[in-house]
DNA sequence: ATAAAAAATGAATACCAGTTCAATACATGT
DNA sequence: ACATGTATTGAACTGGTATTCATTTTTTAT
C-alpha cells in the first residue's frame, strides 16, 4: 500500500508552517523576547511543542528562514521604491523612506530586523550581523557610484556607509521603542538630512 | 564575643570584589559571551562558585555595578578631553576623539559598552539601553547649543544626537569586531566628517 | 590555645529551555 | 470497514546555569 498526501493535507500543512512563522514573528518582536521559546511558540500557533519539529528541524532552522523571509520583505520593497530614480542622491532617499514606511507600520519587522537586544541565540546573532552587514554593503555600492562621479567628496565609502546605516538604525529603533516623534515631518527630514549631509552631498 | 574585621581582612574582600569585576569585564568581553557563567567568572577570579554571593546579591548586581563603572570611566575620560574647549564643534569632536581612542585601545571595553549582541540578561540590556540614551542625551545639549548659536541649521536636535551616537557606534563597533580600518587616518576623519557634516556644519 | 564568629567552599538543588519518543489520533487505499 | 502508513501529542529527558546551604577553613578575642 502507498500513501500519497492529499490536496488538503499539504494545504493544512503549509498553514502549519505560516502559523508557526508568524508565531515566531509576533513573539521575538514582543519587549521581553525571553518569551520566544518552542513551547511559547507552538502554543500560539495553535500546536503542540512536538509538533513544532516536524515542520522544522531545531530552533536555528526556524530563525533562519523567517530572518530570511523579513529580509527579503524588506529588500523587496527598497528594490520597487528605488525604481523609479536614477540619480544617486534620490535612490539612497527612496532607500530610506522605503525603510521608513515600512519599519513605523510595521513595528514588530523593525524590532526584528533591527534591534537585536535580547537574543541568546547564536544563530540569531550571526545571521542578524550578516543582514546588517548586507545593508551596509548595498549603501556602499551607492556611495561609491556618487564618489565616482565627483557626487561627495573623497571618502572612505567603507565606513561613510557603515555610519549611514547605523545612524538610520538608532533612529528608527528609538522611534519604534518610545513613542513617535512629535513632529514626524521634520524628524523624518531631519534624519534623511542627517544622513544626506554626511555624506557631503553639495 | 563580637568580631570586628582587621585591615588585611578588608583589603583582600575589597581585592576580591574587584577580582570578580574585572574577571567579568574580561569574559564578557570576549567573542564568546555566553563564557560569562558564575562559575566561569569564579573560576577567573579564583574563589569558589558560592563565594561570590558573598561579593554580590546575584548575578543581576554583578552586571550592574559593572557597567556603572565602565560608563563612568568613560565619561571621566571625555570629561577631561573635553575641558580645552569652548566651541561647540570643537567639543563634539574631542568626544569622539575620546571615545575612538577609548575604545580601540581597549577594544574590551568596547565591546561590552557597544555591542550588546549576546546578552540574554534582561538587567544587562535595561541598563545598556539607558546607557546608549544617556550619551544620546549628552550629545542633544551640545546641538542644542549649536542650533541656538546658529551654527547648525534648525532641526528635530533629538533626532540628530541619536542618527549622530548611532553612526558612531556602528563603525566603531564594526571596527572592533572585524579588523582596523586599513587607513586609519581616513577612517577615522571619515567618520567624523560625516557626524559634523550630518549636523549641518556650516 | 581555645572557643565563638565569620568567610569560604563546592556539591547539591532548582529551574528553565530545547529536544525526543512512546503512545495516540488521523488519513489513505483497498 | 479495515489495515497500514503518517501526523500529532505532551510528558519525559537532557543539558546547562543561577543559587543555596551544610560543612570546612580562617579569623578574632579571650
Amino acid at each position: 500500500m502507498v500513501y500519497h498526501k492529499t490536496e488538503k493535507v499539504l494545504e493544512k500543512q503549509q498553514s502549519r508552517k505560516r502559523k508557526i512563522l508568524n508565531a515566531a514573528r509576533e513573539l521575538l518582536a514582543e519587549k521581553e523576547m525571553g518569551s520566544a521559546s518552542i513551547k511559547a511558540i507552538a502554543k500560539k500557533a495553535g500546536i503542540a511543542t512536538g509538533t513544532f519539529y516536524l515542520y522544522f528541524k531545531d530552533k536555528d532552522a526556524l530563525i533562519d528562514t523567517m530572518l530570511k523571509e523579513i529580509y527579503k520583505e524588506l529588500l523587496d520593497l527598497i528594490k520597487k521604491e528605488r525604481a523609479p530614480y536614477t540619480n544617486g542622491f534620490d535612490k539612497l532617499e527612496a532607500t530610506m523612506k522605503a525603510c521608513i514606511n515600512m519599519f513605523m507600520s510595521k513595528k514588530n519587522l523593525a524590532r526584528i530586523l533591527l534591534d537585536l537586544t535580547p537574543q541568546n541565540n547564536a544563530v540569531f546573532n550571526t545571521k542578524f550581523t550578516d543582514i546588517i552587514n548586507d545593508l551596509i554593503w548595498l549603501t556602499k555600492i551607492d556611495l561609491d557610484e556618487l564618489m565616482e562621479q565627483k557626487l561627495i567628496p573623497e571618502q572612505d565609502t567603507q565606513v561613510s556607509a557603515t555610519a549611514f546605516v547605523g545612524a538610520f538604525r538608532e533612529v528608527i529603533l528609538a522611534w519604534i521603542n518610545s513613542d513617535e516623534p512629535l513632529n514626524e515631518e521634520q524628524a523624518y527630514r531631519t534624519l534623511i538630512n542627517f544622513n544626506l549631509r554626511g555624506l557631503g552631498k553639495s
